[in-house]
DNA sequence: ACTGGTGACATACGGGCCGTATGTCAAATG
DNA sequence: CATTTGACATACGGCCCGTATGTCACCAGT
């Protein structure tokens, strides 16, 4: 069977990606050397331009990645909410707190938009983006928020959440900051619900 | 005097920001060659390492630059609204038109952070923000809007109209975009009101 | 006016990194 | 078992950044 090829090389795949997080998450995209990359996860920049492409394509594959953990772990956090509009209250603050993570914030947040352009036109699709809408979406159609444009509030929300956590990791005590931002966002997000 | 001597001087700061603004703008900062921006400005690397020390400071400058014009233009559309409240509104709609411009939005939006940090920590201090929050914390004295945290309610509102920004400016037809994005900050911004 | 010094800028050099082209060897196939 | 495929390693060229060194115009003191 061909299942021993494939399989090592996955694990290959994996170990690149797992590497590269790191080395990202620390260094920046930019100042990340594709051979000290490598090396860590025991191959060479053969591997790399075979598996990816280029520099780019780990990239984006390293945002794939820790953009589908993002949405994940959101969805299953709103779950637990009783209502549609707690539920969307409860994934923006979990996409704030989770922009707390360094790794999080240097590479989606920094270098993702940077080196891959606009979110909404990334390969894996900004799932963050995309819990949010159908979230909006619902809650319009139920009336319980404003007749708004579905996609304009989605991004205002969710550009709002994220540059609130730009800011509480930037600040000085970021424990401290966090309450203030959350508090916040909840105010201003009232704005949508219908009247 | 030795006037004819920083005259020049300041004339070849100037000429190299100008150069570096539309290299960066048009290829980003990474891309951008210093060899290829100094030539364009009659210069070599020599009078760049000479006048901003590296190539973060050469962005730096560029960046205060663009970020304080966009300050001044957001105060003085600000101040033709009647009120307060307008005025704040009118200012965020500006950022959002102003970040059509691609030099601001690769410069200022994208590069800016990922290569200088958080823009609140910026050298220039992040004219746009400082603009919004003594808005904001006039609004709230006044008891115009809720007694949330000022510092919060413009890190939120700017990161809202910003983020919109971004998206109206990667979309198919920014013209078309652009007053859906706008309507729906006004609704969201209503969020901060004092009931 | 002349000379010595300062400093703004140019030139030269070294190191590092990326992307491609070529080589190699294990694994799958028949 | 011979062959071929392809995943990965190695080698090479070119670009770019930062620094160290050189040079020349301009200012100051006599």
């Amino acid at each position: 069977m061909a299942a021993r090829r494939i399989e090592t090389m996955e694990k290959n795949r994996a170990a690149l990606i797992a590497a590269a997080r790191k080395a990202f998450a620390e260094k920046g995209y930019a100042a990340a050397s594709m051979d000290d990359l490598t090396a860590a996860a025991g191959l060479t920049r053969g591997a790399l331009y075979h598996n990816f492409g280029d520099k780019r394509g780990l990239l984006a594959a390293v945002v794939g990645q820790i953009d589908t953990e993002m949405a994940t772990r959101a969805k299953e956090i709103g779950a637990r909410e009783a209502t549609g509009w707690d539920a969307l209250l409860a994934e923006a603050e979990a996409y704030i707190e989770m922009a707390l993570n360094p790794e999080v914030r240097r590479i989606v947040l920094l270098d993702g938009p940077a080196f891959l352009g606009d979110p909404s036109q990334w390969p894996s699709q900004d799932s963050c983006l995309q819990v949010t809408l159908t979230a909006v979406t619902r809650l319009i159609a139920e009336g319980v928020m404003k007749p708004v444009d579905p996609e304009a509030a989605a991004r205002l929300l969710s550009g709002a959440a994220l540059n609130a956590a730009l800011w509480v990791a930037a600040s000085e005590d970021p424990p401290a900051v966090l309450p203030r931002a959350a508090a916040t966002f909840r105010e201003l997000a009232t704005g949508l619900l219908a009247e």
